[in-house]
DNA sequence: AATTTTTTGTGCGATTATCGCACGTTGCAG
DNA sequence: CTGCAACGTGCGATAATCGCACAAAAAATT
């Protein structure tokens, strides 16, 4: 298991939590939604998702336009909070930047989430962007990316090893490792701190090298980059990339 | 007022909206809050607080660590949500940084929320983002910032003359405008498509233009650059900026 | 160090907000 | 124009929620 919720069972409101649910179903896939499509995919009553669905509006977490609701900017506050109390704008971001413009090559930022990668900074994002579309937020499956891997040989051996063991598998390219055995070789017994290289594994061609680290206060982040697979045949590339993102990691290893 | 609810009364989930407050109340200034204090910040029971507190817990959208919690970064999936599903990514993000490099110049994108202009995407940001420590979903002053007046302009009249009286309106400079009815000289006629400009309101020694836009979608947007008041004297800086807002924001529109 | 005072965590019954059925309506296709 | 299907929404029964009261812990005071 990923999280341990410790198991509080019925103290928790089911209503806020079904409102949660409404709000998650409006994903990358479904930008607008009326009240029947919002009640099926979370299964609820379609009285009770109009409900919740209306609750949204009136907070202005959603708009309505006609019959179909779509989430409004506002929902990115919530995202902000986050953001800005761990000062990813003040100081995150320009030491992102800084190695990035540096190396001469983009730099990613990725905390867990249960069984994904969740992308949370970038830097000098021209290159990967655009060709995958990562934001803010993006979600990246934590055996099949270097971020993901690297995520994993910073936390406690139980936990790697379930996660590995538990975690969605699929198979992105030809090139993917789908095997958990495998996988367990590759990263169940790094230590933590060991760079993660995948080379088209996750999309073909490209070749990222990713580094885990354990911040001061104990968050798990993951620094990467990524950059075509021909880019690591030049002499020194590839331990030049591997150094910066030591350096990067011990520079934000006090910020989070 | 900013946007119509339509006065949906008690067709709305009470508890719902609380556990929304909750979630809200972890703002830029309180990364940990203990049980208590989200009470008394949310005006709400120990008891309830602590429901709904256990149930973002249970569902991920907060970490408990010991008596405090804090936001975890499942949030940033909400967000991702809005940004994929209008494709910042894959679409938006790649017009704004090819204009960003192309005026070797920093670009931003906001949308009106309320009272705010909220900071939706960024581009070419080394100079802007250290300074201020803007993030995606930063809250911008509507009245103080040359974003927030750009969007105005391409508001409807009557809710542009509703903002211009009742959003907030701080001295952030000496230099502020304060007045509510010079602001509706400078922007509460201009017709839309009318670039805006402000020097040193929101921070000294900074001047940034703004254009608003309507996307065929129907969204409101506005795109800006911000740069040192200086850069402004060299002849045809100014016309420069203007003519890559102008461009951009084409180009925009039909992506949102 | 011991005691007082304040603050916090949580069980339990009354109450109230919620659920989901039912009906009336709207949009769509034949 | 008619029939059908999907949708929006009032209302009573019910189950989830509220908030009090108590216990425990922490903090402050003597």
């Amino acid at each position: 298991m990923p999280e341990t919720p410790e198991i509080q069972l019925s103290d928790t409101s089911l209503t806020f939590a079904k409102g949660l649910a409404v709000l998650k179903c409006f994903d990358a896939t479904s930008v607008t939604l009326t009240i029947p499509e919002i009640a099926r995919r979370c299964d609820l009553d379609r009285a009770v998702a109009r409900r919740l669905v209306l609750t949204l509006v009136r907070l202005g977490y959603v708009r309505q336009r006609g019959r179909s609701y779509s989430l409004s900017p506002r929902i990115l506050v919530l995202a902000g909070g986050f953001l800005q109390g761990r000062r990813f704008g003040l100081a995150v971001q320009p030491v992102l930047e800084g190695f990035a413009t540096q190396l001469g090559q983009p730099l990613m930022l990725a905390m867990r989430d249960g069984f994904d990668a969740i992308y949370v900074a970038h830097a000098g994002s021209e290159g990967v962007m655009p060709r995958l579309g990562f934001t803010v937020g993006s979600r990246l499956p934590l055996l099949s990316t270097s971020l993901g891997r690297a995520l994993l040989t910073v936390e406690e051996p139980a936990t790697r090893a379930a996660l590995i063991a538990e975690a969605p598998l699929t198979a992105w390219t030809e090139r993917s490792v789908t095997d958990r055995g495998r996988l367990a070789q590759l990263i169940g017994a790094v230590p933590a701190g060991t760079p993660v290289r995948a080379s088209g594994e996750f999309e073909p061609g490209v070749t990222a090298t990713s580094l885990g680290f354990r911040c001061d206060g104990g968050e798990l982040a993951a620094i990467g980059h990524s950059s075509e697979s021909a880019l690591y045949t030049e002499p020194g590339f590839p331990e030049q990339v591997e150094a910066t993102l030591q350096k990067c990691a011990a520079a934000l290893r006090g910020l989070l």
